[in-house]
DNA sequence: CTTCCTGCAAAATGTTTGCATATCC
DNA sequence: GGATATGCAAACATTTTGCAGGAAG
């Protein structure tokens, strides 16, 4: 997994996507320094960089003062409760028409990469 | 308009939002601070926050470490260079009918009131 | 005149860096 | 063995908070 972004398989990576594997949902680098014991928070912040850029995470917009990741598995959005904080995972993705209509609108780019789409709103249990 | 938001026409908010005016793009806390003299760094989070819940300004994401915000004034999404920051702004943006798939996929949430759509890549002059 | 806003200073939080040592391939 | 990763501690950046005085409705 790691070889496939070439990088070096650490005690420190290696953990740390561990560490992922037993959640679900989003981390922040601190809850990720939290839960992976025996890592530095700097050895964390450092991988978590990393391994953003060779594409075995991703950064998640949660409109919190954190960053957030998650693991790049399949290719999905959100639903962010604004109330609790709650997250939902939404399957569907059909923004690939949106994104090709961007880029041809646009004067000064030559490719999208990547895209970030969150939806927030109000979760059922804190509408009462 | 900061009536419409139900909040006090204070010194500090004007100055703010009048910093937004002269400026186009996202603007940072930190930048604004900076940009608006004779008003504290504190008084501009507090406002910025507020503003924000009152509709007048909104977050977005450029991936910093940063929060920015930008004037709502009318809805519409950013193309963001990961390799010179570039943000261009894109004036369409089709994603009601996401957004209402994704509501009625959803099995825990009644509504959704907000969304954060940016697209990332290499603008023309990073490209060479 | 009452409520809310503001500045100042201090603290809390989140992130990055330098350097010596340890680890991976 | 050589390049790269790690831990530790310290610096840095960003955001939040308490409190006393000031301004808006």
């Amino acid at each position: 997994m790691l070889r496939k972004g070439k990088l070096k398989a650490t005690r420190g990576r290696l953990a740390i996507l561990a560490t992922f594997e037993n959640t679900c949902g989003p981390l922040s680098a601190e809850e990720i320094a939290q839960k992976t014991k025996g890592v530095d928070k700097a050895t964390v912040y450092r991988s978590l960089a990393l391994l953003e850029i060779s594409g075995l995470l991703r950064k998640v917009d949660l409109r919190k003062h954190a960053t957030y990741y998650e693991l790049q598995e399949h290719h999905h959005h959100h639903l962010i409760c604004q109330t609790c904080g709650r997250i939902e995972e939404l399957a569907a993705c059909e923004i690939e028409t949106i994104s090709k209509k961007a880029l041809k609108e646009s004067s000064h780019f030559q490719n999208i990469t990547d895209h970030s789409l969150e939806f927030f709103g109000t979760c059922k249990s804190c509408m009462k």
